[in-house]
RNA sequence: GCGCCCGUAGCUCAGCUGGAUAGAGCAACAGACUUCUAAUCUGUCGGUCAAAGGUUCGAAUCCUUUCGGGCGUACCA
């Protein structure tokens, strides 16, 4: 509907003599009587054109060019919105056009064909299992690339992780004091920040059985040795926690290939040569103040040792330099400081860092029937995600971390992640698809199929009407999704469809219906619906059960 | 202290560049299966949009202040 008035309206726009870009905003009317699409164009013009509100309404109708029989009604209301109502030949032409599209890829959009975008997500680093706080990144991240390649986007999946500083020095000495521990010395100092969870015991006799006590002596050698093996641990298991859940990359970047490979010294040099880097306290700093920031800060530490800021600018660095039209960061809302520092330290090198989008998330809190878990770093009593898909099916994880707006902090119910009765959203959508597949059993089974030729105009009940504006509104709802980068926006849509199509089917019967083309039509609306609904929640990630 | 996110129905959340009687799900209550899966559908109940000012023809939406919550504010990542 959207796609049909915008360039007419548009074209209206320009005819009252308007100068310059307008937007455009359509909207669904909340009121079904104010028709199926809303402007409040004439209400944004009337200040530029010094006009009442409804006498540009007036002009602006009057410059429509509009095929009367597909919209056969456009009224003025209220303080000067112009409400359009389309013609059921409109949608029925509308549905015939979808009905033609490739299964596979129907709904897909072409807005971001020929670009190249990459998203970075998940990103956690190899010191431990994956908890809440990354599930909402993993879910978010995949969901968003879904959604870009959808939009015909040329999409890299990139996670990069830090395998070279602090964190993994922590890692290391916590491995090596349960190793100690383990072979006897019981009083073997743990260190004092160290990972407390009992992962690194399991680590500790992972390596116990490989090597004996041969990396007791803490050689170079052996400590490596240690440290490798830890690393590959954590990180085995975050790629499985991640194929449960079906987060999928394209690329791996880390940390010690941006040292080994002089990207981190390299993009030093370059700052300082701009003139943003001096020496104090016998550290390194970045002059941000000069640049508008709040604060200076440290790039290379007393010690000698880089934070972690400084090979997140060369890790930008290089995204810049691969030559994306796109790029965005998936992040917590605990890493957004960073975030203005990395792009300033961009810019002033002189690249164009608009094309980064930091898609900043809000934490998730744990609740069970209500009661909030406490997670408790020192005991390690995080709540890793392998325990949540354990607990309510990895479905219904990834939904509930997708159904909230990515800026608003929500709680992630346990009690209702594993309530699998129809109180579970997952379970509304899977089941209006599984609905289907039965459905066209039991077709099949008494002979009725769906033809090459479907006449759609013999679908003019409410319920069918609806449920085909809803389905005419996947393609506009993947494109939003691209533009807001919000995998909720897919989620409620969703939603939108499988109710549209619950009523349907509840009021409409399908196999039985006379005459045989209203059957036969109705079982080819139910199929389209299981298409929109299948597509959409592969977008989302989630399985679309033949059977509940 | 400062910065960012937030405060909407009993609960969890929508509400799109300000616009037509504030929405949904769950909970509560009342209904609908001899007929394509009732994991569904129908109806009822429920809100001074945290508070106070301001801008506007019009504010849940924009601005200011206050109160309340979360996350930052490291030579941790």
């Amino acid at each position: 509907m959207k796609a049909y008035l915008q360039p007419r309206l548009r074209e209206a726009v320009q005819a009252l003599g308007v100068a310059g870009d307008v937007d455009i905003l359509l909207e669904l009317p909340r009121n079904p009587e104010h028709g199926d699409l809303s402007t409040n164009l004439a209400m944004a013009l009337a200040r530029e054109l010094k006009m009442a509100p409804r006498s540009v309404a007036e002009k602006l109708i009057a410059q429509l060019r509009v095929d009367p029989e597909l919209v056969p009604k456009i009224d003025i209301a209220g303080p000067g919105f112009i409400n359009f109502a389309f013609s059921p030949k409109f949608f029925h032409e509308r549905l015939a056009a979808l009905a033609a599209e490739k299964p596979e890829r129907l709904g897909a959009s072409t807005t971001g064909q020929g670009k190249r975008v990459n998203v970075e997500y998940v990103s956690a680093n190899p010191t431990g299992l994956l908890h809440l706080g990354h599930g909402r990144n993993s879910a978010v991240g995949d969901t968003v690339a879904n959604i870009l390649e959808w939009n015909g986007y040329e999409v890299e999946r990139e996670y990069y992780f830090n395998n070279a500083g602090n964190q993994m020095k922590k890692l290391t000495d916590s491995t090596y004091a349960r190793y100690h521990q383990l072979l006897g010395e019981e009083d073997y100092p743990f260190p004092e920040d160290g990972y407390h969870g009992d992962y690194i015991k399991e680590i500790a006799s992972e390596i116990e059985r490989s090597y004996g006590n041969a990396l007791l002596d803490h050689s170079e050698e052996s400590e490596a040795r240690v440290r490798a093996c830890a690393e590959e641990w954590c990180f085995s298991r975050i790629v499985d926690t991640m194929k449960r859940l079906g987060i999928k990359h394209t690329m791996f970047v880390n940390e010690q290939h941006l040292h080994r490979d002089g990207f981190v010294t390299a993009a030093l040099e370059r700052l300082r040569d701009a003139g943003y880097i001096y020496e104090k306290d016998d550290a390194t700093w970045f002059a941000a103040e000069k640049l508008g920031l709040d604060k200076d800060r440290v790039l290379i530490k007393s010690s000698g040792e880089p934070t972690y800021r400084l090979p997140d600018i060369a890790y930008h660095i290089d995204k810049l330099e691969r030559g994306f039209d796109w790029i965005i960061d998936v992040l917590g809302s605990d890493h957004a400081a960073t975030v203005p520092d990395v792009i300033k330290a961009c810019e002033v090198l002189g690249y164009d860092v608009s094309k980064i989008t930091p898609l900043i998330h809000q934490f998730v809190t744990l609740t069970d029937g209500g009661k909030q878990v406490k997670m408790s770093k020192r005991n390690a009593k995080v709540h890793t995600i392998d325990d949540l898909i354990e607990e309510a099916g990895a479905d219904i994880v990834r939904y509930f971390f997708l159904m909230r707006n990515n800026s608003t902090q929500f709680e992630f119910d346990l009690a209702l992640a594993r309530d699998q009765t129809e109180k579970n959203p997952v379970l509304y959508l899977q089941y209006a698809h599984a609905r289907v597949a039965s459905l066209q059993g039991k077709a099949a089974e008494q002979g009725l199929t769906i033809g090459a030729d479907i006449d759609w105009s013999q679908l003019t009940h409410d319920r069918e009407m609806t449920l085909i504006k809803e389905l005419l509104r996947f393609r506009e709802t993947i494109i939003k999704g691209s533009e807001t980068l919000e995998p909720v926006v897919i989620c409620d849509y969703l939603r939108d469809v499988a109710s549209a199509f619950h009523k349907f089917y509840h009021d409409c019967q399908i196999i039985s219906a006379e005459p045989r083309e209203l059957a036969e039509a109705r079982l080819a609306l139910a199929r389209l619906t299981q298409i929109v609904m299948k597509n959409g929640l592969t977008i989302l990630g989630i399985s679309a059960p033949e059977s509940m």
